[in-house]
DNA sequence: ACCTGAACACCGTTCAAGT
DNA sequence: ACCTGAACACCGTTCAAGT
């Protein structure tokens, strides 16, 4: 699986064959049929490590908040520091097992504090389709190359062609190499979080119930 | 390309080959080489119809608006109906020329407006982010089966195989079959462009600026 | 410029055979 | 249970040849 997600890294996801995993590890690729019974199974075996890593990195479990938002930092740091992972996000095949039980405890402490079931699922959802979806706006806007000259003169290329053209696609095109995109992120993830807790607050003053445990607020 | 799209929606992204758009179209394979200098560009050129289909839903440009609602809502709801395209909104190649004159219009409005250049990008990407990544989140939560009973299942499984383990899992499992993710996409999407617009009034008055034209809002 | 057909290097996977 | 090696049906692509 390691080795699977390192090809992946350095490769891109076509690199990603039976045999060049065989190879790295020093066996027959039908070696591997032992473990996977075929190469889906291998892309659900990859999206399960990616989950892992992912929520490896949350500090604190203490609350949702801290929960949500360390699932939330965890997806977009993970996919920006491996870009060539994201085609795993659009495999089909659900939320992978070995994320059960941290999205148990996130939702059964949303739910303790007073969430609604569909709030839970709406504030979770606006949080991490935020998160993952920025790594693809990024993509999307400015290409995947690894280099940033190659995003700017993505975005600048047609500009050049046609002058005048496209003039406030060039005006941003014109800033785009002084951008730290986490500078995007940041202020966005962190209004996405402070409204959800607004929400909360909100749909518990509705319900009338109070709070489970002011501890963990 | 339609035949292209058309067959990833029917049998999924791998099955997008070349030999069989060739035997769609009655010819042989090495007969679109004349139009496509090999896969990647093909995949381009699929990408470039996409985003040709989203925005061809907009409903209205004459305002920034308008023009953000409109993409936004368009992205999500061809990749709602297509869901096998999304593997396309991972693929290298940034945004497809055929988004060009959109995203330029879009860009000169809101900068007419009063955003900062900054700001103008946050706002896209805190609208399109959303948009595309709750595509995601719903096919990574529920998964991408056709039918909503395979979802259900996916996230009933381990509920039941291990009763009692996954508590708070297993109360929203119960709920899902009755949603409609309409109604979580909807609030998420006015939420996310209300505060946008709220950041660009915040943001005229800090810069003293005036609106270069009340009658676009 | 456009299309063909044979060929090549790859891929996932089957199968019969070994330990 | 685990691994091998040959084989099969596919794939993207090259190449020489045709119009």
């Amino acid at each position: 699986m390691e080795v699977a997600l390192s090809i992946d890294d350095r490769e891109g996801f076509d690199g990603v064959t039976i045999r060049a995993i065989a190879g790295e590890i020093g066996a027959t690729p039908m070696a591997l049929y032992t473990y996977f019974s075929d190469k889906s199974a291998l892309c659900d075996g990859m999206r399960d490590r990616l989950f892992v890593q992912i929520s490896d990195g949350i500090v604190s479990r203490r609350s949702w908040q801290s929960m949500l938002e360390g699932i939330a930092r965890g997806a977009y740091r993970i996919l920006r520091d491996h870009p060539n992972w994201t085609p795993l996000l659009a495999h089909d095949g659900g939320l992978p097992s070995s994320g059960f039980g941290f999205i148990n405890d996130l939702w059964e402490s949303m739910l303790k504090e007073g969430f609604a079931v569909e709030d839970a699922m709406r504030a979770h959802g606006c949080v991490m389709s935020f998160a993952v979806g920025s790594v693809l706006f990024e993509r999307t806007m400015m290409g995947a190359g690894d280099v940033l000259a190659k995003r700017i003169a993505l975005l600048k290329r047609p500009v050049e062609s046609t002058p005048g053209q496209y003039a406030s696609l060039a005006s941003v095109a014109a800033k785009v190499d002084r951008w730290r995109w986490d500078d995007i992120f940041e202020p966005g993830i962190r209004s996405r979080l402070t409204g959800v807790e607004a929400n909360c607050a909100r749909s518990r003053r509705q319900s009338g119930r109070p709070r489970a445990s002011r501890a963990q607020a």
